[in-house]
DNA sequence: GGGCAAAGCTACAGTACTGTAGCTTTCATG
DNA sequence: CATGAAAGCTACAGTACTGTAGCTTTGCCC
């Protein structure tokens, strides 16, 4: 009875669950969130789906890990750099988080790129998860500035720009969406 | 032999093919778009699956049908609404824009999310579907501000508000967003 | 009230993916 | 080297959905 495959170079269980949570994100920035399943996973990483059963339970309990180390590490990108109440200089506080959030995107593409997608994507649990990450910000920022729509419309915008970083590099530089994010800052800020 | 299922009260091809698209929209704005399949959508029609397929090839026909009629009625909804340049009220004439955005929002809920939710959705060919349609605005907004950036970012807001009537129709009513996007366009213009 | 065009149905073969039980290989360690 | 824990594999049964061929019912029209 001849083998079917070679056996795959073996893995410490971290590391294989890693790599398949890294191929969870090529799939969905490459294909979409729709073509995320075990086989698939299972076939990019070279390995039987049996394998990718012993670290993930189904389908979404991959989606929901790849998820989770990803908002974990978005937020850790963005950590110390959102704005608190009680800052005496607002317009450095917002340029500094603007700065980091367009860096942030730009050293994690694959990551960003998959939030993006995933925002709002195929199962409504997924995209209510995203969103519950967008309200913690507009929290944030609404308690700061004391304008919940204000705090709406200056994330979606800094939520588009990180688009515009990612879709169009070269035509939307970093050093351009900062400058133009600080000037619309202090235009909002003029009118309340 | 006994009759698996009654048969369905027959209906005109032209209707019958308006019912299997409203069903459509119905699936994609309760489980996301990943849920529409010929099966689904035949159940939830209560009809068997040849029938959705003497409409449509299959799945990728039925969903690129229902963008297709979507898109169109949402631009009707906009016609004579969008600034032309040589505008001699810039203010006005966005404001006219606003306003009848809003309404067609609130006006064609089913609609509106289905296009906000399809907008980054599973499959990249719809996503940069929604993206066409987008840009489209953006060039326009574009040649009449004279700054791609701003209108990028307007769009974004525009689109924000959207969704917040949508979402929230009580906390975020059309007045009050109406008045907002007027003042943070007031702001923008003042800037550049 | 009989005929017939077409709307609708059944049934079947096919594909893709799911989960799991149980066997096989690998390789670190003595 | 030999051994055993565990990483990986095969194989199979099961489910959901796809498309299509060919039969059945409906209801309009004369």
């Amino acid at each position: 009875m001849p083998r079917k495959r070679p056996y795959a170079a073996r893995m410490a269980p971290e590391q294989r669950r890693e790599q398949l949570l890294d191929i969870v994100l090529e799939l969905i920035g490459s294909y979409g969130v729709g073509s995320v399943n075990i086989d698939a996973v299972a076939r990019r990483a070279d390995v039987t789906r049996p394998v990718v059963y012993n670290h993930f339970a189904d389908r979404d309990d991959l989606l929901r890990a790849s998820l989770d180390r990803e908002e974990q590490r978005a937020l850790a990108q963005l950590a110390d750099a959102v704005p608190q109440p009680g800052s005496t200089d607002l317009a450095a506080d917002f340029h500094h988080l603007f700065d980091t959030y367009l860096h942030a995107v730009a050293e994690a593409p694959l990551r960003w790129r998959a939030i993006f997608l995933v925002a709002d994507s195929s199962t409504p649990e997924f995209h209510r998860r995203v969103e519950r990450g967008r309200a913690r910000f507009v929290r944030e920022f609404g308690a700061v500035l004391h304008d919940t729509l204000l705090a709406h419309q200056l994330l979606a915008v800094l939520w588009e720009s990180g688009r515009l970083r990612l879709i169009s590099p070269d035509e939307f530089g970093h050093d351009r969406l900062l400058h133009s994010l600080d000037t619309l800052f202090t235009a909002l800020k003029g009118t309340r």
